[in-house]
RNA sequence: GGUGGGGUGGCCGAGUGGCUAAUGGCAGCAGACUGUAAAUCUGCCGGGCUUCGCCCUACGUAGGUUCGAAUCCUACCCCCACCA
């Protein structure tokens, strides 16, 4: 379980297979976001047939509702929201990031401000283990300080550090928690042991460091003495850094990552940034930007952005992207799904989010048959320039 | 015919003498969004220009009062309610 096969490379491009306790995912993959247990906007059915291998879902909101103890009385994350392939659940630690005007961090963990009631929530690197293991993904992700992009030396130093701190803590508490141990702590809780269906549940650290390159080093290298680990993430990127700047620091990294290990880019991206990223190396990504951009209108194609509310689409006939095969571009003109949108119809968020999620699927699926195919190169340099519309014809 | 109420920018609707090119909302237009506090948020929205400013034209129509009027006065036109 958690094996992970590099089936072919070119250069820091890989394409390979990660087994997981409920299915196999096929790399370089896209993972979409449920962050409530659900793909915002989508049934199971949709996400799936658009072709999702694996979701995430995320530990600090399904906290706050239905909480833990809901889940795992109804059966864990995976029955809980019906769906039956392979899922991540994302530690709280970007709500660190997000809700920064609502937290006061300290050694211990994170006290939260519930954006929900107001009420006070601790998140620490023990709770958050306990949570994800109560909600049964396969991969539970570390608990880590996530830093701005613009974030000085000293503060991304003090970032990354402590998330070292925090995923010795995490580790420990994790490995209690698959070991069938109470673990005997002030948020020790038993009881979620029983109810377990799967077998096993694997944690990934996450590097950080900011945008600078010897604190990803050292992350990087910390992050490996405390190993061994099935993945790894990268963290702390597309944060607020220039494009440049990311690639620089996935440049860095590529290298010095365990080759026989899968990487994933957390939050990541819009679709030239899954191209980027899988030159430099990333297996996996997950972009909330999919699913968001398509309830605001924005849509991606093969040749650029389009926001659909736009008048130029009032009576545009044709499909969104006429290169796409999504459920969407099969039936609904730009002009359709513009009238949705100012109609305020939730389909109109519904097609146009579906259309972003199987875009972004497909760019990983045919970087995937490029690398397998040893025309990578050849095939994202083709892809970039025709999306940024520098493509000369 | 009489009495009362009312006519404000595409629409609705504030505003009762200077701080009003005129609050709001809607519609319209443009933009942002990257491990989801987001079906959200931001900007523009009478015309023109050398657009952190200037110049025109504007609150039913026509006059008037006043240093100054969407705001006060007069006449007229139109709408609504009730009475005949």
């Amino acid at each position: 379980m958690f094996e992970f096969t590099v089936l072919r490379s070119e250069g820091a491009a890989r394409a390979g297979r990660l087994a997981l306790p409920h299915g196999e995912v096929l790399t370089p993959a896209f993972m979409p976001v449920g962050t409530y247990g659900a793909v915002r906007g989508l049934h199971p059915d949709e996400v799936e047939g658009a072709g999702a291998q694996i979701i995430l879902g995320n530990t600090y909101h399904l906290h706050l509702r239905p909480g833990e103890e809901t889940v795992r009385a109804l059966g864990g994350l995976h029955r809980f929201s019906s769906w039956p392939k392979p899922m991540l659940t994302d530690s709280g630690g970007f709500q660190v990031f997000s809700l920064a005007g609502l937290r006061t961090i300290s050694e211990q963990g994170v006290e939260f401000t519930s954006h929900i009631d107001g009420s006070v929530r601790t998140l620490t690197p023990e709770s958050s283990m306990e949570i994800q293991w109560a909600l049964g993904a396969d991969v539970a992700m570390a608990f880590d300080h996530v830093v701005p992009g613009q974030a000085s030396w000293e503060l991304a130093e003090q970032g990354m550090e402590q998330t070292l701190r925090w995923l010795e803590r995490c580790k420990r508490r994790h490995q209690q928690l698959a070991d069938g141990q109470s673990g005997g702590g002030a948020e020790g809780w038993s009881a979620a042991l029983p109810h377990r269906r799967t077998a096993a549940q694997t944690l990934w650290p996450i590097v950080q460091g900011g945008t600078h390159a010897d604190l990803r080093q050292r992350s990087l290298d910390g992050t490996l003495a405390r190993g061994p680990w099935t993945g790894l993430a990268i963290g702390g990127l597309s944060v607020g850094e220039p494009k440049p700047v990311m690639h620089r620091v996935l440049e860095s990294l590529a290298s010095a990552l365990p080759v026989e290990r899968p990487r994933y880019l957390m939050g990541v991206g819009f679709p030239d940034d899954l191209v980027e990223g899988i030159t430099r190396g990333v297996d996996l990504f997950d972009c909330v930007a999919a699913t968001r951009n398509g309830r605001h209108g924005s849509a991606w194609t093969s040749t650029g952005r389009v926001n659909i509310r736009k008048a130029a689409h009032r009576t545009a006939d044709e499909p969104l992207d006429p290169a796409c095969d999504c459920a969407t571009c099969a039936r609904f003109s730009r002009g359709y799904l513009r009238h949705l949108f100012v109609a305020e119809e939730m389909l109109g968020l519904r097609l146009v989010s579906l259309h972003n999620v199987r875009f972004l699927l497909r760019v990983a699926e045919q970087a995937r048959s490029a690398i397998l195919e040893g025309d990578f190169a050849r095939w994202s340099g083709s892809w970039l320039r025709r999306y940024s519309g520098q493509e000369d014809r």
